[in-house]
DNA sequence: ACAATTATCTGGAATTGTTCTAATGTGATA
DNA sequence: TATCACATTAGAACAATTCCAGATAATTGT
């Protein structure tokens, strides 16, 4: 399958620059941040700007293939990995595990608020093996 | 009940802009961020400054005193009801609506990579009734 | 294959939230 | 009430993200 047939369904414009990030991204378990992303697709294209990758990735979110994540307060991170998961993170150095269990989390109707709740993500914090 | 004896347990030096900002935060279930303090406080405090609103804030979160929420990926809110909740998330308009059900969310050990899970917060997503 | 169209890329400036700094001021203690 | 450790202040510095306008390139229709 070409770069192209792989990624045509996300009907977004393909430029080497987007599929370097979109190369970057697939199967890459790291939440990365914009910055981590910059400074590996800028090797392969040294005038990268940080405007195409954030760019890139808020077409991309639209698109919902890849997520948002809000787990680290100092900056956005990105996870290509769509399927419904949660995340494990350490407290003191910031290590993300990915936790893949289902939980049952049904609302009570009169506990939303008139909400209609359409998702959950859930942080479990603690310490890692390491830092202990 | 005199304000000094109702902060007392907190152990830290307080100030007329310490106690403004916990008379701000007290029953505050707005969420508010760093600058929503700034300018409440700022209106008593005229000279009050954003490092002090973040020593501040700091100083509470160091003796557990409030939390510093990461919902709003923009900025970071804070919440000083410290009792275990979850929040629930409008995707259009933000509304934030606190949740104090309980969930069990036991993690089998093999999942949870050697980590010491010590806490846990949701985040329920969906579109609150005006924006539905 | 090619020109036209339309969106993307780029470098840098601008903006926003947060942290730092160094001088001044002040709450708590003895 | 004097002392001193700590808090306050204004503004600078910093870091993440967004904006801008001109140059460039991917797609579309021919």
């Amino acid at each position: 399958m070409t770069t192209m047939e792989k990624y045509r369904h996300l009907n977004i414009k393909l430029t080497p620059q987007r599929i370097a990030i979109l190369g970057y991204l697939e199967g890459n378990k790291s939440h990365p941040s914009a910055e981590d992303i910059y400074k590996s697709v800028s090797k392969e294209f040294p005038t990268m700007s940080f405007a195409t990758v954030y760019n890139t990735l808020e077409a991309l979110k639209s698109k919902d293939n890849i997520l948002e994540l809000k787990i680290d307060p100092a900056k956005k991170r990105y996870d290509p990995d769509t399927t419904p998961h949660h995340h494990l993170i350490c407290k003191d150095c910031k290590t993300i595990v990915d936790i893949f269990s289902e939980f049952n989390l049904d609302l009570s109707k009169d506990l939303t608020d008139g909400f209609d709740v359409t998702g959950n993500h859930i942080e479990f914090f603690g310490k890692c093996s390491n830092c202990k």
